[in-house]
DNA sequence: AAGTGGTCTAGACCACGCG
DNA sequence: GCGTGGTCTAGACCACTTC
């Protein structure tokens, strides 16, 4: 039960803020103090509070303390790779997926391009579209290359593909390269969407790489406009500009 | 100069990979070997190649080792805080200014909930337009609490608000939290935009604290349509669901 | 078994804010 | 001067990969 402590700490005050106990504008204790009330040591500590800031949930000031910030429970964090199916548990909307396709195609132009593979090599092309609150407001294009997930279904398709692949196929997923932009209306979105008389839909392109740094995976999610949100938070940093 | 040393490992390394002497999918020299390279421990060494990791230069795997990837340059980092001005010098855009409006006046009530300040509380109202290569593509509107900054002009709005802000009144910008979705025109954008026949606009929410965690700026930028990006970098966080 | 990254410790000194 | 957070050290043990 002493393991990785750091998280521990984490998860203790996350909560804490979350459930309000820790009120926004009130300072934690010193790290000097968290240290002695976890017996441990202060960069253990300190490296739980490192992350607590980086969500969002506390601020650091040099010479003074840690600070409560008031967006730890964010409306909408897509900050991080979140999928579907856990977003609407999260948020306890009434949801459904509705499954188009499951194929095995050969990879046009446009998505060789995008997986970095030759054209023509075979590729699970998945086109669900989801249902919110009884209307379809989001259509999900997954690409997946074929020579990594051999087997796809339906089935498999209409629950959470997340699950089937690290809970399954062991693949292990490791972080994502996303975009947001903004393109016009397809027939297909037309097709499969409720989008009334939208002519634009947001789009994110979302890049998956596994451990190994392979691209595995190119995933289209399509939002009709009015129903899209994005929320991130961000550092500034002083100094030289890092990134 | 031997200040810092984890930020001069990041900066030699992050350099090392912009300029593609390194070269994506090789591995790097081994924790222990880069603590003896820079005469260092190893924790130190550690804070370096998790900040690499963290924006995208690498990726670490326990047992191998730690991998360039090839995102690091990204085309468009908006995540973190970046500026108009910084964001153009970048790219080396043909880009200008349009100074709408530079006014003290009581803040609405939609202004009043943004900034938690009571209706009618004076702020400084900055509407700028912003033109790239020859179009008027972003429109900033802007709202500073005037009681953090007294005077504010035309002429500072027409270059960096930031530079005078940082620079000038020594206020430190620690944070901010983003929000991106999209509205329909208004009359204002199409008055100060070169819209075309778009009905709808991509609006960033910009929410600015400082140091002290006091909300002082409430920034909404309105980008064309066509023209907007978004790009990010994500890890996926195995075991624990951590936000 | 050897090498890798992940966690942790018990100290140390420094930079900063405040009374 | 004291308390705060920021950096750093020289070790230790663990989990994982590879041979």
């Amino acid at each position: 039960m002493n393991k990785n402590i750091y998280l521990q700490i984490f998860n203790d005050y996350s909560d804490k803020i979350q459930k309000g106990q820790l009120v926004p504008g009130t300072k934690l204790p010193s790290e000097n103090d968290i240290t002695v009330e976890y017996g441990t040591s202060r960069e253990t500590v300190r490296k739980a509070l490192n992350l607590l800031a980086q969500y969002g949930y506390i601020h650091k000031v040099r010479g003074k303390g840690s600070y409560v910030l008031d967006i730890g429970r964010m409306d909408f964090p897509i900050t991080g790779l979140i999928s579907f199916k856990q977003m609407s548990k999260k948020f306890g909307w009434d949801t459904k997926t509705h499954v188009d396709e499951v194929k095995r195609v050969p990879a046009n132009a446009e998505v060789a391009r995008q997986l970095h593979i030759p054209a023509n090599e075979p590729v699970w092309r998945v086109t669900r579209a989801r249902e919110i609150e009884g209307e379809r407001i989001i259509l999900d294009k997954d690409y997946f290359l074929s020579s990594i997930v051999e087997q796809l279904s339906e089935e498999i398709a209409s629950h959470s593909i997340y699950e089937y692949l690290e809970g399954v196929l062991q693949l292990k997923i490791s972080y994502a390269k996303k975009e947001i932009s903004v393109e016009e209306v397809t027939a297909e979105d037309r097709r499969l969407l409720d989008l009334h008389d939208f002519n634009h839909i947001v789009v994110v392109k979302n890049y998956v790489f596994l451990e190994n740094t392979t691209l595995f995976q190119f995933t289209e999610s399509r939002h009709r406009l009015d129903k899209f949100q994005f929320v991130d938070f961000a550092r500034r940093v002083h100094g030289e500009d890092l990134p």
